[in-house]
DNA sequence: GCTCGGACTGAACGAACGGTCGGTCAAGAG
DNA sequence: CTCTTGACCGACCGTTCGTTCAGTCCGAGC
């Protein structure tokens, strides 16, 4: 916070970077035990510290949990951000969304599976859900632009339309392992191309 | 259990089914709250009636969580045994079996979405994902034989297919609710035409 | 009328929880 | 060397957890 007058502009004392790799640490532990079954004990254990030592980074149990949601929410958003107002035909522009909600969810892959198993216990894990609906709104709205320009098949439900590709991005949370057989490319292709075109043959 | 020797053969003596009353509105609460953020006092109050109430009926908090999820494993379970093994081309026995845990799902939505949420950190709670593991090995080989038979494209990969086609229909508990505005067979009919040809239009 | 047994109660249990606090330690600055 | 400061520790706090238990209530059977 308050940087000491005289030099040392970036080096701090210990380590570096001890709550980012703390906050990796948590993040897997929530992700295995669910977060309200994982004891500040359990994270003391997993992380080698003391419960003190974590308390002295930040301010709680809580608190961890709303940088874990932040991180997945931004980094979300920020995909929606540059590709939802871009140029091109509405199914394109949903192309380009999914795609880059597949590399967030790899890429970011224990944030994410987190923010998506968040339920509103709490005023952080509401405020998460409540940005998470946003961008499902948004997305919806491409749906339907993509009906209207009748580059998507206007004899379903747009709104079980935008639900069920929504479920088949985050499916990914459920069984993508980066350390596993199938590459992220890959992945994205064969799910765009699902998405898109389904599982039967084009005759 | 031992019905009393002389007469009275179906009628207990107070309430007839508080059981089954019981696991509905805790299975509610179990979801809305997560199964370990939830108390037993949050239970007592949302059925009524006191803690002891409910010991009295069950073993524990984690037997009323045994219960719930037998329910949904058993009522999956009974859709592979039916249609799997039946005859038809294999991607319209995969249909059938798609059709089939989507009726379940929805007929057994708090219990399979339960089911769904499971992590593991118990020994009942790891006996369930073993089963869902096995419904997913046999939906999983339906899908490869699909494949085989040219009646699955075969540009995509079986497993990222199968994840994905799972991921479709469970996602239902994410966002389908039996008094919303999409009717169960338009959902299912929709998620079907979804999963086998995709979103964009045929030409 | 008495007994029996299932439904239910209120108070309490030990354990584990999230969080606090006073103190120790080591390194950098003067 | 002394002082300051951030990292860290171990003991402890009040609360809440899942569970237990001795006892009450009441309809049915004899």
């Amino acid at each position: 916070m308050h940087p000491s007058p005289a030099a040392r502009v970036d080096r701090p004392r210990r380590e570096a970077y001890s709550l980012e790799e703390l906050l990796d640490v948590v993040v897997r532990v929530f992700i295995e035990r669910g977060y309200d079954a994982t004891s500040m004990e359990d994270l003391a254990r997993a992380t080698g510290r003391t419960k003190s030592s974590i308390y002295h980074h930040v301010h709680g149990k809580e608190h961890l949990l709303s940088l874990a949601l932040s991180r997945a929410v931004d980094a979300l958003s920020a995909v929606l951000e540059e590709q939802a107002v871009g140029e091109g035909r509405p199914v394109d522009r949903l192309e380009r969304v999914v795609r880059g909600s597949v590399q967030v969810l790899v890429a970011q892959l224990p944030y994410v599976t987190l923010l998506l198993r968040v339920r509103g216990n709490t005023e952080v894990e509401r405020e998460a859900l409540e940005r998470r609906r946003s961008f499902d709104r948004r997305l919806s709205a491409l749906v339907e632009q993509a009906i209207a320009a009748g580059e998507v098949r206007a004899d379903l439900d747009p709104r079980v339309v935008t639900r069920l590709l929504f479920g088949l991005v985050n499916s990914l949370t459920e069984w993508y392992r980066p350390d596993g057989e199938h590459g992220p490319q890959d992945v994205e292709d064969d799910l765009v191309a699902f998405a898109l075109d389904g599982m039967r043959p084009r005759g």
